[in-house]
RNA sequence: GGCAGCGUAGCUCAGUUGGUUAGAGCACCGGCUUCAUAAGCCGGGUGUCGCCGGUUCAAGUCCGGCCGCUGCUACCA
């Protein structure tokens, strides 16, 4: 509990890149930084959520250049983005800045002049690829050529994808500029550096001691850079470049790197001069004499060593406060792999709230997020699954089950007997703030749903609904179990609070007022009004998540030309089957086509023709019979197929079928399945049609 | 190629410093309930803890090797 001295606390999520729009990944860091900050404000500590664009650098140069406006239009545009999708999903920053801002350009100043005070900044010449015709320098990704050693085309600057060779862009082979097509030459130009090898003590210090590392983060480090002097940081770029340019160093710029995490000092600055605080005693060591501020930085695995070795030493440098932890999330796989555009899994902020209630995702990141560096998977099915059956049909029913019986009387004026029921609620509240704290939000809503099911058995055992049947002898009854469930309900408010901030508004407007502190889950209410329940959020449909899907499909396929579109296959030719009668398109429209796959992809799956040789019913199963199948010779599998009631089984034994034969055996209630019999199905779901090959066709053979 | 993480029930995941019979949710099956958004409650069983070896009285947990999956690969590493 907060004592006389709140805690303050300073957090900062990464500074999103002004290059692109914010996507299901990305938010699993802010949801979780925003997650964090809810939970300290509810708790009565002093903490402030800083955020701000990305906004420097090559490829920030290279896109506006291509678009034909300015750096400043194209990150304020992005800007824009950014600050809607945010608010949609409920990140509540008490600050968002640009890195692009006078008070970062000061900073930078400041911190430049502290390095070079500590002889920490040396220069020399570095050799790099130039575009002659863009008239900027080439980063390895900008230059694509045949590999040097299998000669490979088209292959970036640094490996090859064929081979797995690597090398410098200056060995392709005929390099051309992906921006120009320029042939690139190779220009010497002076860098600046800064000399990391002299802080190489305070690191190994830091790292080690300060506990702001995970231990395996701290291992990590001390195993790849800290065993062995660290290398100069190179930290500036020649003109032409976006970014601020260096002001004793005309013609050099901070690399995008160097400026970006004194964003965060930009923001807080910015924040204090808004809001009468001092900047000193949020960042100044011994600013103040208050104890001194927490600061913690949360990011994604991809950025580690710049949060932990190259910040901490410019700070130590600057005479900053350090950070007291750094918080390493994984990344966002959707069904299993990486989000990929292809697959119309890229998911865009924008385009999810399009469609579904951004709270389900908060919840759903709020359940897998542990506070490790683990990946983290968005299952779209058990997204479903998940968010129907805890937060619609646990908590929400919760009210949606008994607020009815207390629109006239209000709650009971005094908080019946429950059996202990908001005691052990009240007292599990330690346990799921040290769940909160440590970031281990899964154990936090593994917590609150075993509440939850303890509140949904209590109403089950009460049987309120029989009691308001009884008339008016029961009321006073009715009232009070009526009374406890929507106490223990607006106690689980109180604590997924953090998580769901906008459902705990809205819980305050039917019962008790506004929800704004921890404490609230500890002591019951009474004799208040409780206002009209009406449904606080809607079950996930599978319509919705397919509709998701497809808009993404599509949009990826406008945004990325390397994808071949559906549209420019020639299908203009008027077809024979499209002039049947009955023909009608409800069946692809029923189901639209999967996103493009490779003829790679395809040769995965392993058609074969088979004949069956044997049909059996299952007499427990609904769907199911039971086929034995010859792949030719004397190999035979077992096939549970689902097409009980729409084939008899004596009328298949004979019959050729094709199956996937490399399917995943899969183990059903019946037996283990080995195959899958290929049918067709859909829109109208009346029936299931095997397929057939022409007569010659003998089993065994492959579907090419 | 380099680096990192993971591998526990059909699926998603918990499993504290090694310590009884390895857990939860979902899915599935059966029963109850019918207040509630096809919501709720009870019961049911399922595991060579990826494989091989080592340390130990004791290994899902520690060590080594292998296999598989996933992610990252930025002017850097």
């Amino acid at each position: 509990m907060p004592a006389t001295h709140p805690r303050r606390i300073l957090v900062t999520s990464a500074l999103p890149y002004a290059n692109g729009h914010i996507h299901l990944g990305h938010l699993v860091e802010y949801i979780q930084t925003d997650i964090f900050v809810r939970f300290q404000k509810l708790r009565g500590q002093r903490a402030i959520y800083l955020c701000a664009d990305d906004t420097h650098g090559t490829a920030i140069m290279i896109r506006a250049k291509a678009e034909g406006r300015s750096e400043q239009e194209l990150i304020a545009a992005m800007r824009e983005a950014h600050l809607a999708d945010f608010a949609d999903f409920q990140i509540a920053f008490d600050h968002y800045g640009s890195t692009d801002s006078p008070a970062n350009r000061r900073l930078c100043g400041e911190i430049w002049q502290s390095l070079r005070r500590r002889g920490l900044v040396t220069s020399r010449d570095v050799t790099q690829l130039f575009d002659p015709v863009a008239g900027v320098f080439l980063a390895d990704r900008f230059v694509r050529g045949r590999c040097p050693r299998c000669d490979a085309a088209d292959q970036y600057g640094d490996s090859c994808e064929q081979c797995g060779a690597t090398y410098s862009p200056a060995d392709l082979v005929d390099p051309r500029s992906t921006l120009s097509g320029a042939k690139p030459e190779e220009r010497s130009a002076e860098h600046l550096f800064v000399t990391l090898e002299a802080m190489h003590g305070f690191l190994d210090e830091w790292t080690r001691a300060s506990g702001a590392l995970d231990p395996r983060v701290a291992n990590y480090l001390i195993g790849h850079f800290l065993g062995e002097p660290l290398r100069d940081w190179d930290i500036s770029r020649p003109a032409p470049y976006f970014g601020f340019e260096i002001p004793d160093a005309p013609g050099h710029y901070w690399y995008v790197w160097f400026d970006a995490p004194i964003g965060y000092l930009a923001a807080t600055s910015e924040w204090c001069a808004a809001h009468g605080e001092s900047f000193d005693a949020w960042w100044r060591r011994g600013g103040t004499n208050e104890p001194p501020a927490e600061i913690h930085h949360f990011i994604g695995k991809d950025i580690t060593y710049f949060h932990t070795l190259f910040w901490p030493a410019m700070l130590e440098a600057a005479e900053l406060s350090l950070p007291t932890r750094v918080r390493i999330h994984g990344f966002l796989t959707v069904n299993g792999q990486k989000m990929s555009k292809s697959r119309g899994t890229f998911l865009l902020a924008r385009t999810y709230l399009d469609h579904l209630d951004p709270g389900m995702l908060r919840y759903y990141y709020a359940a897998k997020l542990s506070g490790g560096i683990d990946d983290i998977d968005l299952n779209l099915p058990e997204f479903a699954a998940k968010v129907n059956a805890d937060l619609v049909g646990k908590v929400v029913n919760l009210a949606s089950r008994t607020a009815r019986w207390l629109e006239k009387t209000g709650l009971s004026a005094r908080y019946p007997d429950d059996g202990g029921l908001f005691a052990h609620a009240a007292a599990d509240g330690t346990e799921i703030a040290a769940a909160y704290e440590a970031c281990d939000f899964a154990r936090a809503m593994r917590a609150i749903m075993l509440a939850a099911d303890r509140a949904n058995l209590y109403v089950d055992t009460e049987q309120p609904w029989k009691l308001a049947k009884a008339g008016p002898e029961a009321a006073a009854k009715l009232q009070d179990v009526a009374t406890v469930a929507i106490n223990l309900f607006r106690q689980l408010a109180v604590y997924l609070a953090p998580v769901l901030p906008k459902f705990a508004t809205q819980v305050g407007e039917l019962v008790g007022g506004p929800i704004g502190s921890w404490e609230q889950s500890q002591q019951p209410l009474t004799a208040a009004p409780v206002g009209t329940f009406i449904p606080l959020m809607r079950r996930v449909e599978a319509a919705q998540l397919e509709a998701l899907l497809s808009q993404s499909s599509e949009q990826s396929r406008e945004t990325s030309p390397g994808v071949p579109a559906v549209e420019s296959q020639p299908s203009a030719q008027p077809s024979p089957a499209t002039d049947r009668p009955g023909d009608s398109g409800d069946a692809l429209a029923a189901e639209p086509l999967a996103p493009t796959c490779t003829i790679d992809d395809f040769a995965k799956v392993d058609l074969r023709v088979a004949r069956i040789i044997m049909a059996e019913e299952v007499p427990e199963a609904k769907k199911l019979l039971k086929l034995t199948i010859s792949l030719g010779g004397d190999v035979t599998r077992t096939v549970f197929a689902g097409i009980k009631g729409f084939h008899a089984p004596e009328a298949l034994v004979g019959r050729l079928v094709v199956v996937v034969a490399n399917l995943a055996p899969r183990q059903m209630k019946f037996g283990l399945s080995e195959g899958m019999v290929v049918a067709a199905s859909g829109a109208g779901a009346q029936g299931v049609y095997l397929l057939s090959p022409d007569s010659g066709a003998l089993p065994g053979m492959r579907l090419h």
